[in-house]
DNA sequence: AACTTCACTGCAATCGATTACACAGGAGGC
DNA sequence: GCCTCCTGTGTAATCGATTGCAGTGAAGTT
């Protein structure tokens, strides 16, 4: 399929490989004569480099790749998009692979982007700690960022958002319309993402007096489907909180459809927050207040992290950075407005 | 990085490298005794193969990559998880790319996918005809099917739903439901999409005898914004159809909603439809009626077709292949249920 | 006993681009 | 006039895996 090669085109301008090379990638000194009949002999021809030999005699293929627990949250794939517009920029590909929440498959993806010699590889852990291994051998072979979500005990750069402060943000907002008592729907406890978030959420929730229930705790994973389950089951207990704190929107989304459902007033009788703003998240009834995250800073960022570890030789890498952006909140109508 | 290659295997093993290769690759007679020491000295070294080489030896990456419109509309995602889900079968990779609905992005992307050697492409091209010699050039050297979308004038394999029939089942459902007069929101007819949704909708709505304004006929682009301004503009309008009929569900999302912003009852004053039953879809409200569109079987056959591509010689491959699937009708409650 | 046949293994070419090294010829310095 | 330096170009090695060809020795045939 691959048919010019530079051999062909350095015969039409009867010139060696080495100078048709040094032309068309820019090295070396070409008198100006002769660099026009390469760049024509080429032209005519339709040559095209073959990626493939030069990634192998450079050890470099300008690609990168990308691993997300699930590219069907729209959360990931704006990530992904951030990060594609950030890479073009510095002519580079992305590689996407989904691990579909499940650390055997995640395992498999990282080892295969290595096999392919990727210069580097951007992950958003899928579980917290049984992603460890594979993300740990994977940063030993090259470079590495943890994107949102981080796993524990491995060495590696993160980039994300500072989730203990967007809770703070969220309970106090939540405070101020009126909130005495809260809920928390989210994943289970195996991720950073709804560790952090609970996290947060429990000592600000201490901290502003607002009570918590133990029983009111729920965690499943991120989907629609759990919200809707999780909000049933708060309804059927008859002792409804002021506030129902959700890990992500599409919790959130499943929550207020589900109070919709039961004809639980939000935010009258309950107000709901949700997190991430996916583009879906006005789209809730009502319209969801939610946590921004700085999703093109979070990929420049991660790209940057990257570029630097390529530079620096193994051996000399100084500490891990961990770079924690500070989200806002967006204020909507499932949550009553602070005056 | 790559720090154990093939040779080093070899002289571990006290063999040549040829034999190493025979004995990881499963091809060649290889005495038995051999084979154990090699795989042995290959797992005590953590050998892994070089696939930038072993491409470039063999011209076959076992990448497929694919090009969408827009990574951020789920239709596309859920297509692109199905892709995966078939590939993952063959042993294959998926090299995702997206246009940003731009045909020279898309072109570009192409061009990259084309460099980098992947086997075949599966592409849903942006645009109905200027994505046209993009898309020819790329499947002039090597396999390619499109997806969902096709665009004219080109000489490719397609697999997609039967749109017109699809909109048959659509409007004989809102004909059922008393619908009598109805109105149109979709893209601009720059994709085939839109362009045959839109003739099977006209088609049938004659065929039933149900009224259509020609300035009920309204064009965006597939996105909540545009559904929500275009049912605006139907409301504003104060001579409001009994049916809208949308071309995807992020416009039928965007109308829905509207229309409940206006006051305007679903399905009670107006019935509203969308196209793809993406997740979402059942989270409007009302939940919309919708098309299904059969993503795992498209998957399969432009797979399928992919790999018939790749063992036959370009110089005779047959005439191309176009597979129209039969979609499904969704009930959900943005319509009224017939008898 | 001479001749095939076959399993096994190694040598070396190959894929296509890049680049270290060598060399030619001209400019400039003394 | 001789030496150095620089520009411009070609030759050939290199990246790592694969494979056609050839060679070796053992088993099987007549």
């Amino acid at each position: 399929m691959q048919r010019v090669t530079i051999a062909q085109v350095s015969e039409r301008a009867g010139v060696s490989t080495a100078t048709v090379s040094r032309v068309l990638s820019g090295r070396g000194p070409v008198s100006a004569a002769v660099q026009r009949r390469v760049r024509q002999a080429a032209e005519e021809l339709g040559y095209q480099v073959n990626t493939i030999a030069r990634a192998l005699r450079n050890s470099r293929t300008d690609t990168v790749g990308m691993v997300v627990p699930s590219i069907s949250n729209p959360f990931f794939t704006s990530l992904v998009e951030s990060v594609e517009h950030v890479l073009e920029r510095e002519g580079k590909e992305l590689f996407l692979s989904d691990a579909r929440s499940d650390p055997a498959i995640e395992a498999r993806r990282l080892a295969s982007l290595a096999a392919r010699n990727v210069d580097g590889i951007i992950v958003s852990p899928s579980h917290g700690t049984e992603s460890g291994p594979a993300v740990q051998e994977t940063a030993d072979r090259l470079p590495l960022v943890q994107l949102d979500r981080f796993v524990g005990g491995t060495n590696t750069d993160w980039v994300g958002v500072d989730d203990v402060a967007a809770m703070r943000l969220v309970m106090d907002h939540l405070h101020e319309g009126g909130a005495r008592s809260a809920a928390f729907v989210g994943s289970l406890l195996t991720n950073s993402s709804t560790e952090q978030r609970f996290a947060g959420f429990r000592r600000r929730a201490e901290e502003l007096g607002m009570s918590v229930d133990p029983d009111q705790v729920l965690l499943g994973d991120y989907s629609v489907d759990w919200g809707e389950a999780a909000a049933a089951r708060l309804v059927d207990t008859g002792d409804l909180p002021d506030a129902i704190v959700c890990a992500d929107d599409l919790i959130a989304l499943g929550v207020t459809r589900a109070c919709r459902a039961h004809g639980v007033e939000v935010p009258g009788r309950v107000q709901v927050t949700g997190y991430d703003n996916i583009e879906f998240s006005r789209l809730g009834e009502p319209a969801l207040t939610t946590v921004d995250q700085p999703r093109d800073r979070i990929a420049e960022e991660a790209v940057r992290l990257l570029a630097a570890a390529s530079r620096t030789k193994e051996t000399d890498r100084g500490p891990s950075a961990h770079i924690a952006l500070v989200p806002t909140l967006v204020v909507r109508d499932s949550t009553r407005a602070g005056s």
